[in-house]
DNA sequence: TGGTTGTATCAAAAAAAGTTGATATATTAA
DNA sequence: TTAATATATCAACTTTTTTTGATACAACCA
């Protein structure tokens, strides 16, 4: 539940999500991420940091530098997460406590 | 872009989760929630009306009680959100701009 | 009517998150 | 070695969010 909240947290950033739609198609170098959003390099690098302590991205250095890319699989446990709360969810009345 | 960062941050709160959950089965009074999730009152007050706010929940008054339940539908949004990101995505190279 | 209960709202305080500019680190180039 | 470039980190500051306690409002009961 509190791993839950953080992937959350990481996502309610209009500029987290940029960078996380920028990043879908493939890895990135971090100067792409600065000039495609103008934004600060301190300020990104904040924000990618956010990302990669939520578990949705990882980095790769390779020379001078930093490639981010998606974490595979990693918006699967919310996409899950999602489905268990909706209404739609079949199974939903099958859990047994609701906050752990 | 802004309204799905504004349902991710009403998401990213444990407090705020649990009432998910517990409203995922149907609808609770704001007394059964206070007393489940050990919350004080205007303190799930406030919570509430964040998911409120978020268009993720809905309240009814009943007399003295009021009722809050899920808005049907109101992730659906989300999961196609979230399925566009994934790299699982089959379509996600179609998108042409990234941010607005 | 007056009192009680359930809930919302407000204002102040506390806590957390984000921004900014400066500095540090790593790598490469000269 | 020195300088330059890419990125990370830090500290100070600003902004936003959350919590808390007090008060307001609405519905019911006596």
């Amino acid at each position: 539940m509190a791993q839950l909240a953080r992937v959350f947290h990481a996502l309610s950033d209009e500029t987290r999500l940029c960078i996380m739609a920028m990043l879908g198609p493939g890895e990135r170098c971090v100067c792409e991420l600065t000039e495609s959003l103008g934004a600060g390099q301190s300020r990104l690098s904040f924000h990618l940091k956010t990302l990669k302590d939520a578990g949705l991205v990882q980095d790769r250095r390779e020379g001078r530098w930093v490639y981010y890319s998606l974490v595979p699989g990693a918006l699967d446990g919310l996409e899950e997460a999602v489905a268990e709360i909706s209404p739609t969810a079949a199974v939903k009345a099958s859990r047994v406590r609701c906050c752990e």
